[in-house]
DNA sequence: CCTCATAATCGAACCGGTTCGATATCAAAC
DNA sequence: GTTTGATATCGAACCGGTTCGATTATGAGG
């Protein structure tokens, strides 16, 4: 590999001047630096970046970090992130946290140290060791999908009350008022939000809701399908269902279909989020999903304005949050 | 942040000795050792990754490089190899080349620039300057999922002639002769083989294959579609078609079920590799699926035993070929 | 007590860049 | 013909480690 000090001999000049002239083409004159390049093409020339991001403290990497890399919900917004950061000539690394808090810090350590010009963070934590240790990452971070009580940084998402509001509201246009929640972990802001949507639009149209039918799902696919099981095994059975997101829904479906079930016949569902292969599900489950494109090229925008801007970095936390969308499927019945 | 420089001030002893006590406490005396762990206590001093890797020339790094994070095939096998990395203090740098070769060597060459111990690489292309190109990849490198000709690196993957022969195999045994087959990029080998097994099959139990039966999707969704809708607007219409992938499969089956032909009475349908909610689909494909966890392990065991011992650096090349699963669902007739 | 092999430690060079204060160059202004 | 100010270039220090040959300390053997 060729290095710097084969350019400058070949330029005759001094290591100094080919680094100013590689960085600040401006500052050097024209004749040097037409040399500098004709070098830098013979030699071969090309910057190690680990020695660039020593001599920097600061290299041009975007840290990348949530739970499952191999939800599509992230996968949109990754492929958003990457395609601008390409454009400005930043690399990014995609991290997995698998959702455990101590990864995640871990793996946000690993990225300091790789000295990473900014992070793209899905937070995975909620108390408060995980926000003192948020609140004191030490690089420009966009927060995105949870947004966590006492982190002041910026926050890109959806209006998850509005998500759930809009399916509430759907059903009970649709006649539906024994309508159960699968609801996500308390702790988290998206889960919490989209029950608080379901009972509020429940309240609001003077709708009772019956304790039994809000059960807890944890977001998973196994905790959901129990979840689901104890709704599905009650006396007096709901006529539709809210999946808080998609595994607890497609995990009811599941149950649904192994209890004999028929959807939407028997009970109608909809769900919170978009999954891979919905079109070929059936039934077609109605749902409110995120647009993710967007959500993607608002963090990556954030995200370089902070790296690249010299005021952007002082710029104080914003929050960024856009309306999901109803996407209307055939799982929901009219009563 | 607190540098060797701190410690060794500390500790009373020369840079160099802490630096030797580090990473080789055994040649150090057991008094200076014990002095230079209690400094790097109090200082709290962690070694910096881009020094260390900069004057090492080799980071604790190991590139990851698919096509797509986001299906769950290289979903499992990332995770194997991050778990199996963590454990032997490496970590892991998931990269995404969209399926495209160009982007796939940037995210090698910049990976090489950082210096990775190795490389798992799912490569995706095929033609003589992409083989040059990844036989002059410098640093240890397993390949997977796709075998190509021509490049001497590790591989690990599964017999996908045999996982075209399975599937042919069950559906003549349910009584079908027209069997159509949705084919993969003939340049893919996973792909060709995948056709070849079928062919064989069905050449040796003596049935002839109709030419419109074998359709090109292109592994993709758009193009499985297209595929099948070619195949199901013909006046002789297969009474089973086989998918030789996942995306066409799907396509497929969405096909059918928008020209109104149903799963599995009109048609029956098998797919290789399984797809994340497939359970909750209807009706539930039968299909041949990947021993991915098993793949991941190898790939992680492979890579990790080329980066650490000295041997192994230099051991020849190796194929490790797994063979695939059958798993029954109720998307094929019997005739 | 001296010799010599071995173990422990050190100093300096190096990895490949950046940065900044100092110096050299040059043209315009006095 | 200086002075002056801007422009171009350079040298040296630095980022934070590793490595290796040289040097010193240690202890067994004679």
């Amino acid at each position: 590999m060729a290095t710097i000090r084969d350019v400058a001999k070949l330029a005759d000049v001094s290591v100094s001047t080919v680094s100013l002239a590689l960085s600040n083409p401006g500052r050097v004159s024209q004749k040097t630096l037409e040399r500098i390049r004709a070098a830098v093409q013979t030699v071969g020339y090309v910057v190690d970046p680990l020695a660039q991001s020593l001599a920097r403290g600061r290299s041009r990497m975007i840290g990348f970090v949530v739970g499952n890399v191999g939800n599509p919900f992230f996968g949109d917004i990754r492929r958003e992130l990457e395609n601008y950061a390409i454009e400005h000539d930043h690399f990014v690394l995609i991290t997995d946290s698998s959702g455990k808090p101590d990864r995640e810090r871990a793996l946000v350590e690993h990225l300091s140290g790789l000295k990473v010009a900014g992070l793209a963070l899905a937070p995975s934590g909620h108390d408060q060791a995980y926000v003192d240790f948020v609140q004191n990452i030490k690089m420009p971070t966009v927060c995105f999908d949870q947004k966590v009580a006492g982190i002041d940084r910026d926050f890109v998402g959806s209006d998850n009350r509005l998500a759930g509001a809009m399916l509430t509201e759907h059903l009970l246009q649709l006649g539906h008022r024994r309508i159960a929640f699968i609801a996500g972990p308390k702790h988290l802001h998206t889960a919490s939000e989209r029950l608080r949507g379901f009972m509020e639009t429940m309240g609001s149209a003077g709708v009772e809701v019956n304790p039994n039918f809000i059960v807890d799902g944890q977001f998973t696919r196994s905790a959901g399908y129990e979840a689901a099981m104890r709704l599905l095994v009650q006396p007096e059975r709901p006529t539709a269902i809210i999946g808080a997101n998609n595994a607890v829904a497609l995990a009811a479906l599941q149950a649904m279909q192994e209890l004999g079930f028929n959807c939407p016949d028997d009970i109608s569902l909809a769900m919170i989020d978009d999954v891979q292969w919905s079109s070929v599900i059936t039934p077609r489950i109605t749902m409110v999903i995120q647009d993710t494109l967007k959500l993607g090229g608002i963090i990556a925008r954030r995200i370089l304005h902070r790296i690249m801007s010299p005021e952007g970095a002082a710029d104080p936390a914003e929050d960024f949050v856009l309306s999901p969308k109803f996407v209307p499927g055939n799982s929901c019945k009219k009563l």
